[in-house]
Parts: C-alpha cells; structure tokens; sequence
RNA sequence: UGGGGCGUAGCCAAGCGGUAAGGCAGCGGAUUUUGAUUCCGCCAUUCGGAGGUUCGAACCCUCCCGCCCCAG
C-alpha cells in the first residue's frame, strides 16, 4: 500500500514510517513546516520547523523512502495561532492541538495523501483506528497514559477512514523507542515535545499578548456578586477552573477560590467556591465519529484531556452531567463509549457559570445537586 | 489616657518556659502534545520594640509603641 506518513521529526512519527516501511509499504515521507525557523532552532521540545525538518530528512534518508517539506506556514498562523489568540481574548482557553489536528495535519494532509496517489495518511499520534461493523471507529490507545483520542475529536469520519495510527496498540513509549532504536533511526533516543510547538519560550501569554494585546490588559478579579477580590495582569492567563494566579482572591470567606468565568468586554476574572459547577454544557462546532442521535446518548464526556471521564447525557450541541463540573470554554468536550470515541465539541462561553451577579448568592452546596443557575 | 483584649512571614494562624505547626499567596521543579488540575521542594536564626527573670523566653515580669472593644 502507498502510504503518505506526517513525520515531524521527532520519534514517534520516525518509528510509524519505518515500521510501516519495514512491513513492506511504499512509504511517502512528510513534513509540515509550520511556523519560521529563528523561533525553533534549537529548541527543545519544538517540532515541525529547523532542525525537525532536518531530523525528518535524516529519517527519510535512512529508512530510503522520498520526503516532502511543505510551507505551511501561512495556514497554521491564521489556523492555529491566530485562533489560539483569538481565543484568549475572547475569553476561552483554546486548545491549539486540536486545531491544529483538524486542520493542517488532516484536513490537508489528507488531501495531500490524495494528490500524491496514496490510500493511506500515518501518524504518530497515540490512538487507534478499530474497524467495527459500521466502520472506522477511533479509540483510546492502548497506553492510557498516553493515550491522545481528546485531541483528535475534530477528526471526521472520512479522515478516519484513510487515516492510520500504528502506534495507538504500542504498550508504552518505551516500546516505541525500542522499535526506533531496533530499526536504527538516528532520532531514536531524541527528547520529546510537549509544550505548545510554536511558544518559544514557554510563555504562551507573551505570544497571545503580542498579538491581542487586550489579552494582557490588567483588570479586577471579583467574586460572583461583584466584589473586587483583587487584580490580575491579563485574562489570557486564567482559565475557568483554575485556582493559582489569584493571589488574594485565592480565598473568600475562607473558601478556596477557583475561576468561573472570564468576562472579556469588562476585563473581569470572575470566581467562586471550588465547589462551584454546572450540569448543562453548550457546545459548538460538534462533530460525531457516529450517526448523530436523535434522542439523549448516555456516554461518558471528558472535559478536559486528562481526568476522569463524567457520566452525561448528549443531544445535539448540549450536555448534561450526572454530576456538576467546571467546563472551561474553549476547551473540548469529548464523548466516549468505553475506550472509543464518539464524537465531541468545542465548549461555549457563557453556558459554564452564572455570573450574573444578582447578590448575596449563598455558598453553594457541596452535595449533589450543587449546580448554579443558568443564564 | 478608667477597664479589658490583642500584636508570630505578604495574609490567616498554632504554640502559653525547652529551642517557631499548618493553611493561603509567592518562588522553583516534576507530570502533561493546550490551558488548568495534581504532585514535590523552597519560603520567620525569629515571634511589635527595649530591658529584666531564667541554664533556657514567642511564652513570665517591667516599660514603651500600635491596634481593637467597653465605659466616661
């Protein structure tokens, strides 16, 4: 099979196309060049521009099969970066892998593998594509550590379809690193990247605020009927759940604080008890790995990558928790059944919380039924 | 200037003669393909100030300073 494999330089791309090239496949090598060099080289933890490219190349080289660098840049300012600071202005907390996911590396890429005449896209991600008897089926990889379904909830069905994951059935890392290292690749004992690729130094609000500068305005921290518990440098860097970064506000009435809302036109971080929550979600941009249901699906949703998932209720753009929660707008919520995934949507502003402020709200309960009003 | 109470880290606070708990904030690190969460470490040679008693004082005594409360 001619397949087309998105190395980024580093790994666990490296071993995909070397075991998919020792397995007998054509292998076709890609690489994205995603944001300039001067910001990456050297940088640990960066991936997919300088050296990356170069590491990629090396690959290529060794394992012998063609390798293609493509400009992507302009696409992953506008599709990645600009949404992410976008995001933060608006008062959400956005998850750039996601986008990045859905959009240069599959959206174009799958096109790209089409173009090229090949059946298949591979990838290093950790999940796995299962065929059920209706279909692909995307699930959790086998390593749940580090398992990476979250963030490939935007993936469509047709994507799936010619899309492979061989590395979602590996036991760990560490076996992923054997096979790089049984099959000679010289990036095989090279560090990992985490962090988000395109901040160079590690302070993602110095990049949003440099572009929106409004991200980094100060303004006040205030509980949820309104009275100024302290100030903060810039709604960029909170998000709802959150509970450090507050300073005095950390506590009210001898309570734990946490982030429950950001409000973006008055520039105030909005919180409350840690107990705080909501049942009702409203979420945007849904996508479905299934048919659609037409009556309420009892799954379990993960609001954020990595905790336990809640027991709920989804219908269209709305989800129902069995329990309260504090969803962070921005962030994804993703459905799952057991170890696969069903589908999931980005969280919306303004469903999480109420902050309307009508006073003198009571500390809420801690039992059960410890939801706030929705707006 | 009658009576009472209190001053321990940025904040809250334990200790009440034996050599300064804890929490929050803050800082550093680990974990993490987002952010957050979580975890680990650091964080008062010193207890409002000055004397005194004592082998030894944040703790007892004296005076001073500062706050608070109740009376005038």
């Amino acid at each position: 099979m001619r397949i087309l494999v998105a190395m980024s330089g580093g790994v666990d791309s490296s071993t995909v196309a070397g075991l998919l090239r020792e397995a007998g496949h054509e292998v076709v090598g890609v690489t994205l060049q995603l944001y300039d060099h001067g910001a990456a080289v050297g940088r640990k933890g960066a991936c997919c521009a300088g050296q990356d490219i170069h590491d990629a190349r090396r690959v290529a080289d060794h394992l012998g099969i063609p390798h293609y660098v493509i400009d992507a840049e302009k696409r992953f300012a506008d599709a990645v970066i600009g949404d992410f600071a976008d995001s933060y202005a608006a008062g959400e907390t956005p998850v750039p892998c996601v986008r990045c996911n859905q959009t240069v590396k599959f959206a174009d890429l799958t096109a790209l593998a089409a173009g090229l005449g090949c059946e298949r896209l591979a990838t290093g991600h950790y999940v796995r594509r299962l065929d059920g008897p209706t279909g692909p089926e995307l699930h959790r990889a086998v390593d749940e550590t580090r398992d990476q379904s979250w963030f490939l909830f935007a993936t469509t069905r047709a994507q799936l379809a010619r899309t492979l994951f061989p590395l979602g059935a590996m036991a760990d890392k560490q076996a992923v690193r054997a096979e790089a290292e049984r099959l000679g690749l010289p990036v095989a004992a090279k560090a990992d990247s985490q962090d988000i690729c395109f901040v160079p130094s590690g302070s993602y609000a110095e990049t949003v605020v440099r572009l929106r500068p409004d991200a980094g305005a100060p303004g006040e921290i205030v509980s949820r009927d309104g009275r100024v518990l302290g100030r903060h440098d810039g709604i960029a860097r909170y998000t709802v759940g959150q509970g450090r970064r507050l300073g005095a506000a950390a506590q009210d009435a001898g309570q734990q604080q946490a982030v429950v809302a950001l409000e973006p036109a008055t520039r105030r971080v909005v919180v409350g008890p840690r107990s705080a929550g909501t049942r009702q979600v409203r979420l945007r941009e849904v996508n479905w790995l299934v048919d659609a249901p037409v009556a309420p699906l009892a799954c379990q949703v993960k609001l954020r990558a990595r905790e336990a998932p809640h027991p709920a209720q989804v219908l269209g753009e709305d989800v129902t928790l069995e329990m309260p929660a504090l969803p962070a707008p921005g962030q994804a919520c993703v459905f799952y059944d057991g170890s696969r995934v069903l589908g999931g949507g980005f969280i919306c502003r303004g469903t999480v919380v109420d902050v309307a402020g009508e006073g003198g709200l009571s500390p809420l309960p801690s039992g059960s039924d410890g939801g706030v009003a929705q707006r």
